[in-house]
DNA sequence: CAAAATTAAATTGCACACAATCTAATAGCG
DNA sequence: CGCTATTAGATTGTGTGCAATTTAATTTTG
């Protein structure tokens, strides 16, 4: 390929990436809209759905390993959150400098509503479960290959 | 697959492309610096370079369509760029409502600077040509079945 | 032709991402 | 023990994305 195809906006990977995220992002947000959250602030549910009870908790850096977020990003996302009352935010008493994240009841129950919420977005992708499957992968050793570099 | 395997993280296409994009653009950042680029700023750069000669013009309303990008990102973002002094933003003088988009000779001068990006980012990838061609192809049926839906 | 509808940019406001810096707390080490 | 280094979060500032609104220009239509 010459240096002038490389530079064509139709040949980059990234821009792919990019405007299926945004893609991705715009098909989510009607959707999410009902339960009152963003995008990010449906990915920060869906660890502590998956992690917690209402009793087990997490600190902001762990969600931030699981999520690739500093705190930066996360601090002012988490107190969105707790202002909507679905989390809270309690410093640890055994070593201050941490930040526990536990899930409130209401921030429980809203898991009930996002039961569907996998299958519909699934449905957009017009894909089956077996290509679903292949991207999958394909995209987690591209991850993988580029967090080693 | 229940609906409790439905809203785990791992199990989202769309984390994969969001985790991505972002890995792709911190990849993308310290190689950028050095054009004194942000990463949309290089996509705007890529178009025009691809378009334009210093000559040719593109309108913010054509430049969006490509980019997929409204003007609420694209006004404040091509003023950056003309303070640099890679662009200029005139009023089409047929139509008012109209403004078209010229690269400076400095910034035609720049596509020089950006000729091995595209090489250096695609090694970073780790794949092989035949790999991304695959990978961009199914990318591209999804942006298309996502964008008719 | 004049009023209404449409269009192109710009502006405003909100929520990320993230670099850089700051603060407070803890760990490590001589 | 006390000093230094490290760590966890919070804060600040910049640059997107995007919805919603505004402004000005153009097109459509009665």
């Amino acid at each position: 390929m010459s240096n002038n195809e490389n530079l064509k906006l139709e040949n980059q990977l990234c821009f792919r990436l990019y405007s299926l995220t945004k893609l991705m992002n715009r098909h989510y947000s009607p959707v999410l809209q009902k339960l009152g959250l963003t995008y990010s602030q449906y990915l920060v549910m869906l660890v502590l759905w998956e992690n917690n009870n209402t009793t087990a908790a997490i600190s902001v850096k762990q969600l931030g390993e699981k999520l690739d977020l500093d705190s930066g990003t996360l601090s002012p996302l988490l107190k969105r959150l707790e202002k909507q009352a679905l989390l809270s935010r309690i410093r640890n008493s055994v070593d201050e400098r941490s930040v526990e994240i536990k899930l409130t009841d209401s921030g429980c129950q809203l898991k009930a509503h996002a039961q569907d919420i996998p299958t519909h977005m699934f449905s957009v992708t017009g894909m089956s479960l077996d290509e679903l499957q292949a991207i999958n992968g394909q995209l987690d050793s591209l991850l993988t290959t580029m967090n080693t570099k």
